[in-house]
DNA sequence: AATTAGCACTCAATGAATGCGAGTGCTAAC
DNA sequence: GTTAGCACTCGCATTCATTGAGTGCTAATT
């Protein structure tokens, strides 16, 4: 694994200038741009070593060098710094975050939102399932004549609001005497393990206060059913038009339809992650349709399961800033998220 | 505005292959194809004729017709019969809509998915802003000590919930009364007419309820802020990708930009819209950077102001097609609100 | 032994020249 | 009024030569 430091200079002189300009980079732009004491042809024969070892490629004989995906590998891996968000950027984050405090879910799509247009590539966050939030407590408030609403309330906010009928005349010390015991059975408890079968205190109880209690589980478990799983936010897709590499108008279609089916891009990630930034450089990803992109991921944590976030790009993208990005965005909502609690 | 009958299925022929091929049709495809018991060289002498009139026009000499924007217009008016939902469509709609009972605003993306998904173009709803919803109840509901959650409940459902803080100490029955006040004062009025000023009963209250009634006010004025404006939501950008007018990549990142951006759609609808299904065709657009395409739109009837739908398309659109679908689709939706009310 | 100048070579990209064919417009006959 | 026939037009695809950036190799230089 080691170059020596011409060869890795020449190296991180091609990534930067593919990187930014998508062409293949010549021997004499090298010397000329990156200020190298030594003759173009020197550099073309250390560049004829780079490229037998693997780490460039040339798309046709009479074309300057690309980094291969290997080259990218050996630079995220040994030589990358991470760079970190601006004081701006973090104050535009920052700003963006503390303006409303609503459900957690709208503020992922906000940071999904920001982490796209900062870096420019396509982001994605998966929220992890609410299964495995803590209930806190749960109201019963009267709307009209034979109906209430549920509002369930766990530890990363309000979740549930939803319409349920029930048995005409009920009054409101009822409703809230059946919502007493949801929260002193329940309370605490992850909404997963919320289940009838808890609530033996009713066994022979009023019919009236069962019905309702059926009625707000029926909801709890529509809930559960229709957000339980792990939800996938995208955001910022249309930043791939900016890559010339898929002006093929066939491939930006492919990849545009499967970024807009959020489905899909759960397949994509591996199954665990940690809180590190992680890359799939091109072909390294498993999922036939994304081997011409990279993407750049870290996991974060929440009260409940690990949340996952990252972004999208072309095999030819800026890692140094998506990881960094990244980090900064990680630290940040950990932080939001454990004051919310 | 007459063309003999002949003209007109000649127009009409023209109009529908070149809407399904996207190219000139030519005087022998349209003989051969729609069976007109005359001479590929009449069918040219009357295509000269509708060109002369200005409802054709030649991309070039040695190609076939296409049909002019007057052209397109002429049959929109004069000649088209709408194409309403398939029953099967119909169904899936009636499905998605009873599905689960949520947010309006839930249902008004699940319709413009819908529209999309059937029409293949891209669609967009505005949802009329919440201003003019009427104020049914307010319930605040205490969370933990020196915080309750405001509650906004209106005729198309509820609206709002949000965390506000209040004095310490207080107690259920406190934040009940409170809320009672509310209930009093503004029940069935709108939103937006709910001021401090009409709280006059309040004038020498105690001031922990002014406090909360202050904050809950709060809550209501930064709603109407953050959402008293229409919302525009648009859905299927992507479909253009299908349409090969849109194969130079300049163009269709430029009109996909646009479709991203939602607030730029508010500005190319006119002002007043009824509840028959309109057309802006090509140049008949206000808007620059929509002029090669077409808009049809339609009005929906809500409780408060008049919502807006409608499809964007190339300007060869089905516009059969796309008026019969807003036409089922507004019955549809109109119903709908009428009997959540 | 490493570096460099020099030069022949390669190959994509560009643009001019050419042929093809779909479709028209016109004329003369029906 | 309709139609057959035919010359004409023009976009499109193909071919071919030209250009130029960039390489790889060799021989000279440090």
């Amino acid at each position: 694994m080691n170059l020596d430091e011409r060869k890795k200079l020449i190296l991180e002189s091609i990534i930067k200038d593919y990187v930014e300009t998508a062409e293949p980079v010549g021997s004499r732009a090298i010397v000329r741009k990156h200020g190298l004491n030594v003759s173009a042809a020197t550099v073309r024969n250390e560049m004829a070593d780079l490229e037998e070892m693997g780490y460039l490629e040339q798309p046709h004989t009479s074309a300057g060098r690309i980094p291969s995906e290997k080259g990218f590998r050996y630079y995220v891996d040994w030589m990358m710094e991470k760079e970190s968000l601006s004081d701006e950027e973090m104050e535009v984050l920052d700003k963006l975050l503390h303006e409303n405090l609503r459900d957690w879910s709208d503020i992922a799509q906000g940071v999904g939102n920001f982490l796209a247009q900062v870096s420019n590539y396509t982001s994605f966050i998966i929220v992890p399932s609410i299964k495995f939030t803590q209930f806190q407590y749960l109201h019963l408030v009267p709307v009209q004549e034979g109906q209430a609403l549920v509002l369930v309330v766990t530890d990363i906010g309000l979740l549930l609001h939803r319409k349920i009928d029930v048995p005409k005349g009920i009054t409101v010390s009822d409703l809230q005497s059946v919502a007493d015991v949801f929260n002193q059975v329940f309370r605490g408890k992850r909404l997963s393990e919320m289940k009838r079968s808890h609530l033996q205190i009713l066994r022979d109880d009023l019919k009236n206060r069962r019905r309702v209690i059926d009625k707000a589980l029926d909801a709890i478990d529509s809930l559960l059913e229709n957000s339980g799983e792990e939800k996938v936010l995208i955001s910022g897709a249309l930043n791939i038009l900016n890559e010339p590499e898929f002006k093929d108008l066939y491939k930006l279609k492919r990849i545009l339809t499967i970024l807009e089916e959020d489905e899909l891009l759960r397949d994509i990630l591996p199954e665990s992650i940690t809180q590190n930034v992680d890359y799939r450089i091109g072909k390294e990803n498993q999922s036939e349709d994304i081997r011409e992109m990279s993407l750049v991921f870290t996991g974060y944590q929440t009260s409940g399961d690990m949340g996952k976030m990252g972004l999208i790009g072309p095999i030819r993208m800026e890692y140094w800033k998506a990881a960094g990005t990244l980090d900064s965005v990680r630290t940040f909502i950990e932080d939001l998220l454990k004051k919310r609690n």
